[in-house]
DNA sequence: TTAGTAAAATAATATGATATTATGAAACTG
DNA sequence: CAGTTTCATAATATCATATTATTTTACTAA
């Protein structure tokens, strides 16, 4: 029994003549005929009682319409479905990303990207590694990450110039002259995230190549909590200017250039080179570009 | 979208490899990569991805094996209720029949085939016009009548042969004898039911041929208000064994002989020429001979 | 790194189910 | 009773769906 089958049963069913099933379907009458004999000869039922010249429904025949339109219907359902999908109606988009991406830029990206358009966006933060893994076994579809992938397997390609700033809180001494010698850190308290975090691993890496000592009396595994910490002038930190251009503008932090080192480091999408790129995700990384030129 | 590309779709998803899928539906490997290639195309949607030689599937591909599974389940389904028709672990039965039969005899017939199949049974009660016309248009499957057909494309074949018992009360005068001559019924009060029906033609047809006259004083539409009448001894009355053999048995009516005179008529089961027997048709038919050989 | 193996894709071909046309039988219509 | 309609049957054609053979790619183990 085929969806073909089926299909011309139950539409012999509902118009009562072969003919004329024949004739809605674009086929010819013999055709129709044999299938309904065929399925009445593969499910050893009699379907239609043929009386004079009418048709008329056996027993088995009415339970087989039934379950023949329930097929149908659910065939046709599944395939508008997918159409809507297609057609990025509907759909489903697994996005990763690494901590500062994940709390400062993705939620108002997702925000955006679901105003256009009625998906489901699945949202994972983790590192760059945990990311990176994620998207080896298909996990998810895509990533934004800050450190450097080692899969050959994985297409990197650059999306943001993130720089981390030096910031200070407006009763700090600094906050007035707005630039410091990088001489001037060294004695300075300054809070930081845990080693591991790529914000950690660029600062130190940075002032490493600068030549330049500090000292991190503060260790906090939250960016948040360090903003604040900062804002009550328990010391100086360096973060990632997505995560306090807000409150500079605000004013409750101040933002000092170190001579002119600057703490620099790139954003990038990644996503596997055998990864089918959907209508969606493709609409996604488009999307992506368009959201970064509105903040560079 | 075949059933058949279905069933190789959900295979391959749940075995997550087409090699797997082929060997399991004993096939060859490049059929079922076909297959998945060509649902693709057709759907315009990726069903897998391909990553490694792993294969996963995509958004839309979930969506497909849910519905895969449901309309496989479904057509799965229709298969095996069809299959409890043909073995008659279910089914359907229309059974049409007149006054008498379907009053006295057919209630317990049927109670009797109910307890050997569980199926339903459909069952109408109508004059032999009316029961005629619903096999006609195939409305019954089968009925049992007391009069001549007349359309030629009704098979008729005799069931039993059934006999008009004149009854009266046991305190009656004729309760003693048991016997009278016909001449001794003409001054009788007669109960009887209406013109048209089966009994009372054969009434007065026997009546007729014999020569007989009567006066009939009380017309009833209904047999047992009818006994009831003449248990009460308003009058005698004429009717069907059927009807009055557990109130002969019990003494509350007593069967009167006219001379030799009989009142004779059988009942024929009837059904469409064209019409298919199911197996159920013929075990109901049986069922028929089998009753009606314990109670002639 | 390199054989060896395994999985999927591709190409060419074979098979068989599912159509078609042609025709016949039965039954309803005027 | 002729004409028309409907379904069934037979012979044939077509096309979808399989198969075998081969290539490509990726994983595994020496």
């Amino acid at each position: 029994m085929t969806l073909r089958d089926i299909e011309i049963f139950v539409t012999v069913c509902e118009l009562k003549s072969m003919s004329a099933a024949a004739k809605k379907l674009y086929m010819s009458q013999p055709a129709v005929s044999q299938t309904i004999s065929q399925m009445e000869g593969e499910l050893q039922v009699r379907l239609f009682d043929r009386i004079g010249r009418k048709l008329s429904l056996t027993y088995p025949g009415e339970i087989l319409y039934s379950y023949g339109r329930r097929i149908l219907n659910l065939v046709r359902e599944a395939e508008s479905t997918l159409d809507d999908v297609r057609n990025m109606r509907m759909g489903r988009l697994r996005v990763g990303a690494s901590t500062t991406v994940g709390i400062y830029l993705l939620p108002e990206i997702i925000g955006e990207f679901r105003k256009r358009f009625s998906v489901d966006v699945y949202f994972t933060i983790d590192n760059t590694a945990g990311i990176e893994k994620l998207i080896s076994d298909n996990s998810i579809d895509l990533g934004i990450v800050e450190g450097p992938v080692h899969s050959r397997e994985i297409v990197v390609i650059p999306y943001i110039d993130d720089e981390l700033y030096l910031v200070c809180s407006k009763n700090h001494r600094w906050a007035e002259k707005k630039s410091i010698s990088p001489a001037e850190i060294e004695n300075e308290d300054i809070i930081m995230r845990e080693k591991g975090s790529g914000t950690r691993e660029v600062f130190e890496e940075t002032m490493a190549r600068n030549n330049v000592s500090y000292r991190i009396k503060y260790v906090l595994t939250n960016t948040e909590a360090i903003k604040k910490a900062v804002e009550a002038n328990i010391g100086v930190s360096v973060i990632s200017r997505l995560a306090v251009e807000k409150e500079i503008r605000g004013g409750r932090l101040v933002k000092v250039d170190i001579g002119n080192i600057r703490f620099e480091r790139k954003f990038s999408i990644i996503y596997h080179k055998d990864k089918f790129k959907s209508n969606l995700f493709e609409e996604f990384i488009r999307h992506l570009y368009n959201f970064s030129s509105n903040i560079k």
